[in-house]
DNA sequence: GTAGCTTGTTGAGCGTTGCTCAGCAAGCTG
DNA sequence: CAGCTTGCTGAGCAACGCTCAACAAGCTAC
């Protein structure tokens, strides 16, 4: 394109850990647009100005590498939605709701693109996927402050599902306040915690 | 491998018809197996006994292949799960329900390889995911007697959400009775229906 | 300063896979 | 058996994941 834009410049070398990070981060940045698993290692490598060879040198294989971009992702939503540990129970649930709620709205594509993405095909991404959700549960149970048998485990978790699924079509079309939205999610994990008695019959 | 299996047999033609669904069918028999997107045409043309071009001959891309393959899939579901249309609106519902979990035992691995793969990375596969949670909806509203405003459309599409993971999650896990689960989904939905005026104070 | 080492980096190239195209041949019709 | 339709194939191209031997940037030691 600009043939002279960089003639000859005399080839700098990074640190290990500085090309590894620049990487991973393209990967973030191309992620919203481009389902995981259709990131090419060429265009990868030709964002960060390299050759397809070093990325192998620093992942041994392609799913190493946007295994490592899906965990970078999934790193970020969870420190984003991790509770200020001094709060309320009730301030500290509906704080996470809040700002995944927030999140979903700021990056759509980037989220719809992690949920899919992570949730398709491939099992090795979908262990992240399920290792991010596990830890979250973790989270939501201490906030709870509730016992964790496997039966609430799996409501918890079913709720998750629910959460994700409503709070992605009422980005599409918001037949509700915001507030409104939090407040009704919050509503239906309270009466689903009522619930178990069913199995207990 | 066994050179003379079939030396020169005079090669045989098939009729339009009859090719397609030959390779749909492989497609189908391939899915619980296979991620969708990881389906490679060679295999199919192999496990077919025909050449790589046939199959494009058929299918103008691999996309359009799978794609195939996929609403083929979610047809076999969907009819699984139609009520009988004579029933009560309870029977209804709870025979979904019922035949839904029945299916998710039988089928495990087709179903999540469905699920993940269908929501997964391509769009146009997604397509046929929305399309067929749509249906659904559609066939769910109807049973129970309900109006399809936006609000109760989207509560429902997430509680599909919510028994697809709960279910899928239950047959690794069984927590309760198969009866137990139909009967707690079945009363999440109920409940969940009756929370909407939460949005229209 | 320069020899020497570590290690970030590259280019050439191989195998697989999605896809194209020109042409062959099975099986019908007259 | 001529002629036509159309199911079907083989050769081959481009893109992509991945390997490997070798180059060179930038440090340390003398």
């Amino acid at each position: 394109m600009t043939p002279s834009s960089r003639p000859d410049r005399p080839r700098l070398r990074r640190t290990a850990g500085d090309r590894r990070a620049q990487l991973v981060q393209i990967g973030l940045e191309l992620l919203p647009t481009t389902p995981v698993q259709e990131l090419t290692i060429d265009e990868v490598a030709r964002r960060a100005g390299i050759s397809r060879s070093l990325l192998f040198h620093y992942f041994a294989t392609k799913r190493d590498y946007y295994t490592a971009v899906t965990r970078a992702a999934a790193d970020l939503l969870l420190e984003h939605l991790l509770p200020e540990p001094g709060t309320s129970t009730e301030q500290q649930i509906t704080g996470m709701l809040d700002r995944y709620v927030g999140w979903v709205e700021t990056f759509p594509q980037s989220h719809l693109a992690f949920v899919r993405g992570a949730a398709g095909g491939d099992p090795w991404v979908s262990d992240v996927y399920e290792d991010t959700r596990s830890r979250l549960l973790a989270v939501a149970l201490t906030a709870l402050d509730l016992p964790d048998d496997a039966l609430r485990r799996q409501l918890v978790l079913a709720w998750f599902a629910f959460t994700e699924d409503l709070v992605g079509q009422w980005v599409l079309d918001p037949t509700m306040a915001r507030a409104e939205l939090v407040e009704l999610l919050r509503a239906v994990l309270d009466r689903l915690l009522q619930v178990p008695p069913v199995a207990r019959r």
